[in-house]
DNA sequence: GCAGCTACCGAAAAGGATTTCCACAAACGT
DNA sequence: ACGTTTGTGGAAATCCTTTTCGGTAGCTGC
């Protein structure tokens, strides 16, 4: 027979609340009450509970807790890519509205995959969380859960094609105007927009934001809005372009971070000073490039903590009965370097 | 009274077994015995249960078969700073490690904060946690949870300060090994080592590692080991200097990708060639800076989601009742762009 | 001295799933 | 025909906490 505790290794069994009972002499409904503050408990009797329960470091057991109550202080995270950058400060920012411990959340990656979605999705279930926030990492619509969830579902940076759902969104085209504006007030008159992929939705609703605020401020975009792909490659190609047919250009404004130092190495290959001659704004507000560029660059940032704080309240609104649906957007920010 | 049915949005309620127990016409306890394949059940019953439970989409409370199990499938992610980007390669491969909701994880997100973390852990406790996985942020050794706790702890990334505890690491004097015996086997000879805050100790232990493969191989490192801070500015200055009084070096092996990028600024705009003049090689492949690099950068890949996978083995392993303790070391990956 | 009151404490049930043990029936062997 | 085995199904206990309800002791007022 191997005895199990040769190596002293012997984990302190979790006490129970019957344990502090026990050691202060009471019954495990008084002290029970004791612990949760409730009155029909004499002073003294309420101090040898406390006592005994500091000395066993009893925490309740939660889960006998969300048995009875039928709430558990749960909530799904649910995001179809955890590597894209923009799902972190969102899950950063949920956390952040859980309070300490008070609610907590399953982390849960469904990479991209439908099935593995739906797995997800009933394993969460069946652990009883009390809500889920389903987090995309593109700003294009996704397939909604549907309306027969037994919990309230808030959908975030990519809304749900629902409109009978919750969706908290950032207000791209709000972006691309605030972007315009402020090129605008600081006196820029012959205004480029280099962007990345087409098929996204953010490049899009980018796009018709500056547009607009263009349009509104009575000046045209200088070439054509240039699609391409979100990368430092795209934005060297694309500005080397700009410069030969447009060289009277004044300002550009760059549909992400990275699209955005690779025009600037054009601008400065080509001995054009940055901001002086030509200003550059980026998109996302990526620190690791905006921050290192040179000179450090301005950039729109999404923000996306506040962006995960909302989703979360809204999901604890939908708790207290307080349902919404349709789609939220939320006001970016500019970030001036 | 308010209908709270009248907005058509009233929610399924979860069903139990005994209700699907009712459906079929059996006891909850032959139902339970059906649906986990246990026998003691005519197959006819069996298959009349098993309908019940589709008609009723019926999924096991996870809650009350952890109580009465003692075991959850749940374990604790705790981080200290979730917006460092080694954490989400690691959390995805434990994600990965966990399999389809099997597991399940709880995202906790210390910020930094002692305390926090303690409140944290508090929590995750008394959620009944099966294990925890504390994930640093820096390589640098980081106080141990205790001894004292009911269920084991897997410390990666950081190790923990106790060597009782178990701990998963990268190799990062391997790595630095590596980087040079690829620098000298591709016939480099006057090979330089720029790297960051000397504070770390990610960037003393890979200097370690590179010093001690210069000196097998009988090489002097051109120049001194240069320390300074994790950013492009830092690597554009000292590869300058280094130039300046070495302008022979033939390879540059950079602490991190971001150190790289400000060398190969340098170097471009001195008109040395990369590679065929001087070979530069990164570190941490952080793909948005070492894909988008002018040419794509050669770079050291921690291999961190599959430090996630084994960290969560690990903790699997102890809860088998094969615990370990000490720190075990991942060998790092050559990435040749 | 007795009805009635307050203050305090404990027994019991509830929440949902699992497991052990017992009961019952049918089939078998002799 | 009777004891025995085998196959099925159910009752009850268990996990831990909370809440309701009932009970006891001590006290007041008449």
């Amino acid at each position: 027979m191997v005895e199990q505790s040769m190596d002293g290794q012997a984990r302190p069994r979790r006490s129970t609340l019957t344990d502090v009972a026990k050691l202060a002499g009471v019954s495990p409904s008084t002290a029970s009450k004791a612990l949760n503050g409730r009155s029909h408990v004499r002073a003294e009797t309420r101090d040898r509970v406390l006592e005994a329960a500091r000395q066993l470091s009893f925490s309740p057991n939660s889960l006998a807790r969300g048995l009875l109550a039928g709430r558990t202080g749960t909530v799904g995270l649910l995001t179809s890519d955890l590597e894209g950058r923009f799902v972190i400060p969102i899950l950063m920012g949920a956390e952040d509205a859980f309070g300490e411990g008070a609610v907590n959340g399953f982390l849960c990656d469904a990479r991209g995959d439908t099935i593995r979605e739906q797995h997800h999705v009933q394993a969460l279930l069946s652990r009883q969380v009390d809500g889920l926030i389903v987090v995309g990492s593109r700003t294009d619509p996704r397939p909604s859960l549907g309306q027969d969830l037994p919990v309230p579902v808030v959908y975030t940076y990519a809304p749900s094609e629902d409109p009978q759902d919750l969706s908290v969104v950032c207000d791209n085209v709000g972006a691309g105007r605030l972007a315009i504006e402020h090129l605008i007030s600081s006196g820029r008159t012959r205004i480029a927009h280099i962007t990345g992929d087409p098929g996204y939705g953010a490049s899009q609703e980018r796009a018709r934001g500056a547009l607009a605020a263009l349009a509104e401020a009575g000046l045209p975009v200088v070439g054509e809005v240039r699609f391409g792909t979100w990368s430092e490659g795209w934005g060297r190609a694309a500005s080397a372009m700009l410069l030969d047919r447009h060289p009277e250009v004044d300002a550009i404004f760059c549909g992400s971070d990275q699209v955005a130092r690779g025009v600037m190495d054009t601008l400065r290959e080509r001995d054009r000073a940055v901001p002086d001659d030509i200003a550059v704004i980026g998109f996302d507000n990526w620190t690791v490039l905006s921050t290192n560029a040179r000179p450090p660059l301005t950039s729109i940032d999404m923000n996306l903590q506040e962006l995960g704080r909302t989703a979360a309240q809204a999901l604890f609104d939908a708790l207290d009965g307080s349902p919404r649906s349709g789609v939220e957007a939320l006001p970016c920010r500019l970030v001036i370097r």
